[in-house]
DNA sequence: TTGCTAAGTGGCGGGGTCCTCCGTATCGTA
DNA sequence: TACGATACGGAGGACCCCGCCACTTAGCAA
């Protein structure tokens, strides 16, 4: 028995290379009848698929989130541990501040579905958990800081920065705001 | 000639108070339709009054913004200034993060009309920008902070915080770490 | 008091979205 | 080839935003 037939994998990889244009347009609030038109199926398909926006959003950015998490597993083994985090950092928030509607996938998560939490969040978390504990080891970074702070903070800035002329460099900014501290010294 | 007719007055005073109760429990999303319909109003006189999404918001939220404003004022005063300014920050983030949609009501601003920016946000940094000031003076802020930063961040933290069970003592704790540094030592 | 006029109103229709249901076409297999 | 499960997509309901426009009514003037 065929896990899946061969038209729904057909479609299910058609709907996602359409809504990913889409999202990339318009943002996380993209059509997803417009997506289902653009893809040429019917908008029912489209939701067997991706149940909910929040599911169709995840597989969307699955690569790029995979990528991110990737290179926190590789910075977790840099010498300066410091430089590292900050350099994760700085990725993580160029990506969330370029790429339309990723920040708001990061964020507009389990609103209602508070059992378990966003896959999105919840795999950049966990890659970037052993960065963040060798930091912590060598002081590098405020005590009671979690990983999902840090996830969180970034998407945060992120969102603000939406409406910029230049999301990057002005998120860049924030980012370095937050991580040194407003009124450090106290 | 009366700037405003009698009937209109009293139109614009129930709608903003069905406004006020609708945002609080819906939030920044509340339907225009529903409040229409709560006030006994037309959709159409809604949208009279208040052309867009954001004026109706602006006009919910003008007297909290508008006491948080007066707060720093008061605050700019204060002996201790870096405690003055970490005290409206205090605030400044527990009503946005409780306060349904006022973040998003701070944020979701010129998006699309780019020459004049969000009213909220320019007052709140304006009230700001002495007590930002004086605090600059003693060394208590980090160079390079605008009191439009200060509010972007906090509504930034509030708005990554709505969907958490308690939002106010997240916000809270996230602002303290925004405040002292991820990663302060650099 | 009684018109008059323009400001103000609200219903209606058009266009759009999300979502669900259900008859039908298609795939994979026997 | 024929069958059954799987997947499809169109129709329809509910909602929303928006603009138009004929009607009402407040408030001034005679």
């Amino acid at each position: 028995m065929p896990a899946q037939r061969a038209d729904a994998r057909r479609n299910y990889a058609r709907i996602l290379a359409v809504a990913e244009e889409e999202v990339a347009t318009h943002g996380a609030e993209a059509s997803l009848e417009q997506i289902a038109r653009t893809a040429g199926v019917g908008s029912a398909t489209v939701r067997r698929h991706f149940p909910t926006r929040h599911a169709l959003l995840e597989a969307v950015f699955r690569e790029r989130i995979e990528s991110l998490a990737a290179r926190a597993r590789e910075l977790a083994e840099a010498d300066d541990i410091r430089a590292a985090l900050l350099d994760w950092l700085d990725a993580l928030t160029v990506y969330s501040a370029t790429v339309q509607g990723l920040a708001a996938a990061l964020l507009r998560n389990g609103e209602l579905d508070p059992e378990h939490a966003n896959p999105c969040v919840s795999t950049l978390a966990e890659a970037g958990e052993p960065l963040l504990r060798r930091a912590a080891q060598v002081g590098a970074v405020a005590p009671g800081v979690t990983p999902v702070d840090l996830v969180t903070l970034v998407a945060g800035i992120a969102l603000t920065t939406q409406h910029h002329p230049d999301p990057a460099t002005e998120a860049t900014r924030l980012l370095r705001l937050t991580v040194a501290g407003i009124s450090p010294r106290g």
